[in-house]
RNA sequence: CGGGGCGUAGCGCAGUCUGGUAGCGCACCUGCCUUGGGCGCAGGUUGUCGUGGGUUCAAAUCCCGCCGCCCCGACCA
């Protein structure tokens, strides 16, 4: 291919959006051109990434027994009522209505429409187990689309979705996703986690997430080096010690006036944050809870909303919390009798906690030496590991200490069990004709967004450095002198050897210095550079080099012995 | 949804406070020159100044409405 041939417009200047280095080299290589808030166009070399990478995927799903399919993206309400995600999902899902006044949803992703398939299809035991899969455009109305192609309103994923007989068949269904998945990662040359993550809307009991490490990641990873347990922070667990705290005399008011937050009482009185119970309403599907946590600690909502065992949870509004508690959030507290109504639950780590400081529900007041077995409701049951963790929380496996670190999510799978299979009755006889619900598993993606992960993982100030399986073209050669006639044959005849040996390559043919294509061709970062001048062709050479190599590594071969060279090349990278 | 910022050529921006008929750099086109890391010179093209209304002799500039985009926050008491 011809550069000259191609719609390559590279810029100069980084563009005015852009926050994070993969977004601003997606836009200055030409890779996409944005259209509006979280929609792009893919320009000629960003569609020939995003091929590879779908490339990539199909091949794996179908070396693990997928099988592809192609569902529509246009899909009607009915179908999501009946998951209970038309509702759920909130605004989210985007939905609009045919002129006949028929609700429709855009695909975020399809169990509804495949669990629906599935069972119109399978109705014996013989027909399974299988996995469908589908690489198709996926829209979510994102509340704040962000950095490119990492959250966008309209993204292409590749989503699977396995039926089995059972619970311990889809462990084998599950663990061919997971494997593939980490075959797919590597071949496009990320470093991609698995990492134990929280089953979110979807629902279902157990799934991990594959992580690419970089800190423009929008998702906190609890690591511990020490086993490998690696998970998200919504769902990261943390091993506490038991508490030993001394006996503490009679709670006493002290008066703190102004003092809102842990950070001014603390300062007020002079005692760490660590010392506090910080006591939280929330509105529990409607109902209000109080939550107390260590001073220093944020609630996870996740594990909150797992322990109480409801839908909907959100902190209270100033006045539920006024009425509940009789004090303005700032002095609310667990300590009795205020609270004899409302749901009191604590964190792990607060259980036999003496000598601490609450508010004391009375405005403008906290209570110090607070024995929480002593003075508040809160029993045995009322405690579970409700905080976020943190760097340095004791890992719940081995007893090391772990570290945040931050990730781009670029894929999940998820056990889902028969919640959609429930929904829709999806069922199939077995052996013995008895009538059994399948069990699902879904398995997402993120197609476009691993394209930027890549990026955002394999850069440096001057561009992109694409590993060679998924660079848009693999080889540039570039050519000093396009106009004289031997620089023109060599070329041509190098490009006709590499294609046939199923390298992808472009010619940059443009009448530009130097430091122009030098500079195009690193920013674009095609994983190989070869440079055919009419001096060096006269010297016997043409010059080949790795975009990851530093310069000193260019190596002049004579035109005959390129190929070999250049495929040796690539084959490294 | 709340707060802040921004909308001027394909891209990055100045001009707005203080109203006077739109400018810079890059890109693009022509010519000369240059030719190993975004060269130089000369000439040139490209604008409903986001949009609708208002004030005014005159509006990119002042006033009001709307739209779009970006960032932060969305109540951790």
């Amino acid at each position: 291919m011809k550069w000259t041939k191609l719609m390559i417009q590279t810029l100069r200047e980084d563009p005015g959006d852009a926050e994070i280095d993969s977004h601003k080299l997606l836009v200055r290589a030409s890779l996409v051109k944005k259209i509006s808030g979280g929609l792009y166009t893919y320009l000629p070399l960003g569609m020939r990434t995003l091929n590879k990478v779908a490339a990539i995927v199909r091949e794996e799903m179908d070396r693990a027994g997928a099988q592809e399919i192609v569902m529509p993206i246009l899909q009607p309400a009915e179908l999501w009522k009946t998951s209970g995600r038309w509702e759920t999902m909130g605004p989210g899902l985007f939905h609009l209505k045919d002129r006949g006044a028929h609700e429709y949803a855009l695909s975020p992703t399809a169990e509804e429409v495949v669990t629906d398939l599935a069972k119109n299809i399978v109705s014996s035991y013989r027909q399974l187990p299988a996995t469908l899969y589908q690489i198709q455009w996926k829209f979510r109305d994102e509340i704040r689309p962000r950095f490119g192609l990492m959250r966008s309103k309209e993204f292409l994923m590749k989503d699977a979705y396995s039926f089995d007989v059972s619970l311990d068949a889809a462990d084998a269904s599950y663990m061919a996703m997971f494997n593939a998945y980490k075959r797919i990662f590597a071949r496009c040359g990320l470093k991609a986690y698995p990492v134990e993550a929280d089953t979110g809307d979807i629902g279902g009991k157990f799934s991990h997430e594959f992580h690419v490490l970089a800190d423009s990641g929008e998702d906190g990873i609890a690591f511990c080096d020490g086993c490998g347990y690696a998970a998200n922070l919504e769902k990261a667990e943390r091993s506490v010690s038991k508490r030993d705290d001394a006996p503490c005399p009679d709670f006493e008011e002290v008066h703190t006036p102004g003092a809102k937050t842990i950070d001014q009482v603390s300062a007020f009185m002079g005692v760490p944050g660590s010392a506090f119970v910080k006591s939280l309403v929330y509105s529990a599907d409607g109902t209000p809870v109080m939550v107390c946590v260590p001073g220093d600690r944020d609630v996870n909502d996740v594990k909150l909303r797992h322990f109480l065992g409801v839908r909907k949870l959100e902190l209270a509004d100033y006045e539920t919390v006024l009425q509940a508690t009789g004090a303005n959030a700032g002095s609310v507290g667990p300590v009795r009798p205020a609270c004899t109504a409302m749901r009191i639950v604590a964190d792990q780590s607060l259980a036999g906690a003496r000598g601490c400081i609450t508010g004391a529900n009375r405005d403008d007041y906290h209570l110090k030496n607070v024995d929480l077995a002593r003075d508040t409701r809160l029993a045995d049951a009322d405690f579970a590991d409700l905080v976020v963790a943190q760097t340095g929380d004791i890992c719940p496996h081995c007893g090391k200490t772990m570290a945040i670190r931050r990730g781009i999510e670029v894929g999940h799978v998820f056990k889902l069990g028969t919640k959609y299979a429930d929904a829709f009755n999806a069922v199939f006889k077995t052996d013995d004709l008895k009538e059994k619900t399948m069990v699902m598993g879904c398995y997402g993606i993120g197609i476009s967004r691993t394209l930027q992960a890549v990026i955002e993982q394999s850069h440096d100030k001057d561009g992109i450095i694409w590993p060679s399986a998924v660079a848009p073209y693999q080889v540039v050669i570039d050519l000093l002198d396009p106009a004289d006639e031997s620089v023109a044959n060599v070329a041509a005849e190098l490009e006709a050897q590499l294609e046939e040996k199923g390298v992808d390559v472009i010619v940059d043919d443009r009448e530009e210095r130097p430091g122009v294509t030098f500079k195009d061709a690193d920013l674009i970062g095609f994983t190989v550079r070869v440079v055919v001048g009419a001096k060096g062709l006269a010297k016997g050479g043409v010059e080949i080099k790795a975009r990851k190599d530093p310069k000193e590594a260019m190596k002049i071969v004579p035109p005959a012995e390129a190929p070999a060279a250049i495929l040796e090349l690539l084959a490294s990278c």
